[in-house]
This record gives structure tokens, sequence and C-alpha cells, in this order.
DNA sequence: GATGAATGAGGATTCATTCAT
DNA sequence: TATGAATGAATCCTCATTCAT
């Protein structure tokens, strides 16, 4: 019973669909992001959007179009959008301290990935198997994610509140706790209990001490 | 041009195969860690390996199976025994601090790891898709690692050396960190140039700082 | 040369179907019957109906279910039903003594039969074969004919002009008598040239001999 | 748990057989009978007989040779030398009326088809598939079988004990009631309770009354 | 004689895609 | 726009048969 009609219309807006269209997207990524594109078949997607097979390819030209139509927004929205708009933040000081930013982007993104957790799944699922999904993901981190991260952490490393390293590296440490949380969360022990809260907490300052500056001595 | 031969035969150990047996594994493994399993044919697979398609099913009931007889002592090898060994190091004080037990698992698996890197990364991307072998999985991580770790973990915190948080936190932390780096390593930018010395070194220390009791105060 | 549209469109009526359907079927019942199930292909089929293999199978999920869309209304088409005509005509005294009422058994059904012959040659070489069937078949045979032709029997017994004798036996006996003229006629030696009239006379007059009250001195 | 040794031991006597040979014809008729031969692999019956699939083929070319070398004696043995067996003794006078001989001859016949039940299965599925066994099976019968059976019919007719009538005819009847039995009392209902006995005097008697020259009046 | 690994042709079935309606 | 019948290539798998040991 997908709830998440209203997600679909913040990912797929601006692009006029049918009712049936939105069914099959919704059936596609529901089946995608449990079996894998390639073990699913047309039929199927076909079968759960209570749509005649020959439907999705009026919509959609081939399978692989179906697959990016919903990788390519996903990528789109989950990625570029948010950097920009917290990049701005930062650089108009709006988050005082890199835990503020850290914490407001934890928050704010934690969310965005519950709603749309299929859709990211889809995502870092397929990667691997598309060579241009592949190219695409990489552009997009690199130069748009990237970059403005560097200088976010370069902004930070400056007010002396990150530790002297190339901010790659910082990156990659910042990211890999946050993910390594969102992954042991909602896709490996999810029915574990678990105390959000006190989890996230932890994670940003293990990430604060990891980096901090005090560590020098 | 599979090169990987002697890892194969400590994989494969205890396992007598046909010459045509191990070409077909070593096929198996290259494209199944491509292309994935489900847009894998068999028919592929007989080629690479320079075999009757017919051969493959001799020897594996099914195509299934296959991917099983390449995750099955994956797993196996890859997670269990490890543990075990370095269990008992701790408890018998071999490593004498934190830093020296951490590195020595991130330098000794970090070999294994990449050795098998193909292996691994079937493991990973193929769990989603098979309940089955996601149930494994968590049994072997949840009953032979984290069991264990968790009792390393509270070596350390006993003797000061951790902040005091529940193990698994601490595991959680500590493992993304380290994945976070394999990851990007080889997975996502392994042509970027990376000074794999000093990237280590700050993946450490940053676990280490993070972790630190003196974040007490 | 498939001149038996009409027997299909009797034996398959109430069913929608696709002239390629109906294809399927002919060359189907064709083939079937000529080589058997398991010796048949489907490849054989699609090409003997003019159809791409995948159409079979967009008709019947598997080549098991072809069989059954076949021998399922053949079965209850060819048993069914006549006995429970003939059966009211008996008790409504339409056939004034057991020799008409066999006459016309034997007359109505052979008509059937003739057209019907693939068919049938299908149902009673599959039936060995799959356990499903049989028992299908048995139920038929033993719930809707023999219940009925044992009144029948009883009927005529009743009368005086069957022998006492347990009517299973009856029933055998005048079914085997029957059959065998079908069997050497039809399947045995169908080029032998035959005075059918006669021969169907000659069985006639074995059976009610053989059945005969005046066997009894 | 095949007790029927020695009835293969007659059925392939003077032919020298290894023990793994006697398995597999063991396994063949097992399989065959119950299958069919289209739908038995010869690795089926291999695992059945606990042999080497390469093995059935040292013995026997090929499938189809290992169904003829189970069919063919099946047909010498079963059809032809017992009629020449009974033909002598009738032309000797040693029957001295047909019920005498009927009754031997279901007697012996019976015995026979009791134990080699799934040779004769086998014979009689497969005859329909194969033309060369349905010729040679015709040429057995019209060759051996009918021509001496005339005769003796013609013999018991020349003593007035059997209705004048085309001796075929007075066959088919005959042959028609007796496998009647030994089809419904083997075949279709083996689990029900047959009184055998009292069975086959009424198929006796029936065909006795059924071919009686008193009918003529 | 016996084995069982190897074969490749052929088996049933699924698939993405097309197209007339 | 939507359908669903039709397609035929491709899929996984089975088979009878061969052959080196």
């Amino acid at each position: 019973m997908p709830k998440r009609d209203n997600v679909f219309d913040i990912l797929f807006e601006n692009q006029e669909m049918t009712e049936k269209q939105k069914k099959i997207l919704e059936a596609a990524v529901e089946i995608f992001s449990e079996k894998g594109y390639s073990a699913t078949s047309t039929n199927e997607i076909a079968k759960k959007a209570g749509v005649a097979e020959g439907t999705i390819f009026r919509h959609y030209k081939t399978k692989k179009d179906l697959l990016l139509s919903i990788i390519a927004p996903t990528m789109a929205k989950f990625i570029a959008p948010f950097f920009i708009r917290d990049f701005n933040k930062v650089l108009l000081s709006e988050y005082q301290s890199f835990e503020d930013f850290l914490r407001a982007v934890i928050i704010n993104r934690m969310e965005f990935a519950k709603k749309n957790f299929p859709m990211i799944k889809i995502l870092f699922q397929e990667i691997p198997f598309h060579p241009e999904l592949k190219e695409q993901f990489k552009e997009h981190i690199i130069n748009h994610v990237i970059k403005r991260l560097k200088l976010i952490v370069e902004e930070y490393q400056k007010k002396g509140e990150i530790i002297d390293m190339p901010p790659q590296t910082v990156i990659r440490l910042t990211v890999s706790s946050i993910l390594g949380f969102v992954i042991g969360r909602y896709l490996m022990f999810p029915e574990a209990k678990w105390d959000d809260e006190a989890e996230i907490e932890r994670t940003i300052q293990f990430i604060l001490h990891g980096l901090s500056t005090y560590n020098k001595e």
C-alpha cells in the first residue's frame, strides 16, 4: 500500500504523468529495489502496476529506460540541490560550527533517505552494473558534491574546527560514518531495536572527535 | 588472465576439482562480479571458461548453486576464522593497545580483501537479493563476528583505551571507517591516485581519536 | 489437413480462442496422438501450428497445461454427458430392450469416437503416465459412469433380460467387447477390410448371448 | 526389491549377462513401465541400477536399443512359443472341449502376465509410438498367433462347439473378454477387491455362451 | 568391463519488445 | 492512450551419447 505518493510527486515533479504511469513507476521501484533490475521482468512490473505489458513500453522505450527514469531524478534530487543549499548556508555562516552543520545535514538528509529508501537502494545496487550510471554518478559526486564539500571542509579547517588533513579524507571519513549508520540501521538490521537519537549523537561526536584539532598534540 | 589460482586454491581447498571446474569457477567469479549474478548467462560463463555449457551443470546443479559455491566459502573463509585467530591474540595480550590491534587487523584483512576482491564484491552485491544469503550472512556476522568483537571492545574499554559506549556502536563506527576506505579505494575510485599508507594511518587516527577516552572532558 | 474444426468447436465450446490458439490445439492433438506427449517437442507443435514457440506459452503456462487442456474436455464431453442422456432414456423406457440400448449406445458413441479419435487416443495413452489424470479419470468413471451403468444394468436384470451377475462384471464384459472392436478396428488393423455392420452385429449378439438368462439352465 | 530375477532369467535366457547388465535391465523395465520410454532418462536408469551412465551404453548402443532388448524377448516369449505348444495340444485333442482349452489358456497365460506385468505394460504402451515395433508385433500376431488360433477355432467350430462365425471375430471377442479382465484387474483397479476365481469363471462362461451354437435358433 | 567427465544439440520456458486494434 | 496477442531470441537446463582413463 504505497503511501509515498507525495515523495513520488516531488521526485517526478515537472513530469506530466498519467495515473498508469505513476503506477508503473511505483511498481518498478518496489520490485527493482527488492530483486534487482536484472531479475525483474517487465511482466512482473505490469502485473503489480495493474497495467498491460505494452503500456510500459508506451511510456518507456526500453526496460533500461524505466530504470534510468527512476535513477536519474533520484540522483539529481538526492545529491545535487541539497548541497547547493547547504553550501550557501555555510558560506553565509548560518551554521556556526562544524557540529551544527553536521547535525543539520544528518537530520535533513536522513529524513529524505528514509522516505526514498527504495529508490536509493536501487541507485546503489545498480550503479556497479551500469558503467554509464557509474560515470554519471561520479560526475555528480565529484563535480557537484565533493567540490563543494571540499570548500565547506576547508572553511571549517580555516576556522580551526577540523584537523589539517586532505579535505577528501575528511569527507570520506565523515560520509563513511554517516552511511555506516544508515546502512546498519535501515539495510542490515532494520528489525533490531535502535535508539536513533543516541546513535546519531554518538556518530556526530565520533566524527567531531575524530577530526578535532585537539588531536594534534 | 586469472593469476589468482593460489587464492582459489585456498578458498576452495579440500574440494577436489577438475581443471574444467576451476575454469568455470574463475569465469563465474569474474563475470558475476562484473555484471551481477542475474545479468550473467551460463552460456557466457561457459564460453569464458572454454567449456561446454552442459559441463557447468554437471558440476553445479543450477546456476544458483554455482553462485552459492562461490559465496559460501568466501563467507566462511573471509569472515569467520580470521576473527577467531585475532580474538585469541587479543585475549592473550599479543596486541598491547587497541591501536596495535586495529593496525594488525586492517593490514591483514586488507591484503586478503585485495586478493579476493571479486569474490567479496559478489558477496555484497548479491546478498540483498537472496534472503537465504542474507540470513546466512547475518548469522555468521552476529554469531561469529560481532559476539567476539564485542568482547574485544570490552577488553579495551576495561583498559580505558576506548570510550564508554555500547560495543555495537564502537564496532559500527570502526567498521564503517575501514570499509569506507576500502570501498572508496577499490570500488569507487580505484583509478585515482591514493597514498595508501597515509590514508590508512589517517583512518586509524580518526578511529582512535573518535573513540578516545580523552573526549570525556 | 485438419477437417475436424467442427469437432473442436464442440469440444472447446464456451472457450474463447484466438485463431492461433486453435491452431496450436489442433497441432498438439495431432502430434501428441502420434508420438505421445513426452516425445513431442513444443518446437514441433509450434511449427506445425505455424506459430512462434512463445505463443504456445502465452496460452498454456506449460506443456503439461496444453496436454490437460486437451484431455480435460475430452474426458468431460466424452464420458459424462452422454451417459446422463442415455441413462434417462433407459429409465424412461425409451429403449425397450437391452439390445436396443446396446445398439443405440454403440452407434452413437462409435460416431463420436471416430471423429475424436486422436483425442481419445491421447487420453488412453497418457493416463498411465500421469497419476492426476488417472485419478481424475477414475473419479469420472466411477462416479459418473459406472454408478449410472449399474442402475441401467440392474434395470435390465430386473426385467430378466440380463443374467444375474454383479453389475460391474456385466459392465466389464460389455465394455470389453465393444472396446475390443473399436481398438481392433481403428487402432490395430485400420487398414484391414472390415465389414463394420456385420462385426457390430456379431459383437452385439455375442454380448447378448453371453449375458442371456437362458444360460441358466 | 526386485524378486523377479527368475522371470528375468527366463526372459533373457541364453543371453550372457553381467550382474550390472541385469541391474540395468531391471531398472529400465521398472522405470519404462512407470513413466514411459520417452519420459525416462538414461541417467535415471543408471542411478536406479547403481551403475555409471556410460555402462548402459557399453551394453546397449542406444537408449532405443535398451527398449528393444526388453520388448523383443517379451514379444517372443510371451506370444509365440506358448501358442505353438497349445496348438499342438489342441490338435492332439489334449483339450477335450473349447472350455477346457480356454480355461487352460487363461490360467497359464495369466500367471505369466502377472509375473511379467511391467514388461507387458511397456510392450503395449510403446507399440503405438514405434512403427517398427508395431510392424514387428503385427507380424508376430498375424503370422504366429492368429494363424494358429484360426486353426484352433476352426477345429472347435468343426466340432460344433463354437458358433459359425469368421474365426477372426471369434478370436477378437474372446481375446477382448480376457484382456478386459486383465486390464481392469491389474491396470485400472488393482486396489479394488476382486474375487479372481469367480470373475475368471464368469468371463469364461460369458465367452462360451456368447459363442455357443445354441444361439442359432 | 566400467567409469564418469565432457559434450553440444535440443528441451521447455521466459523475456523484452512490437504492433494491430 | 492503452491493450494484450504475438514474436523469436535468449535463458537455464536436460539429454543421449562419447571417450580417455
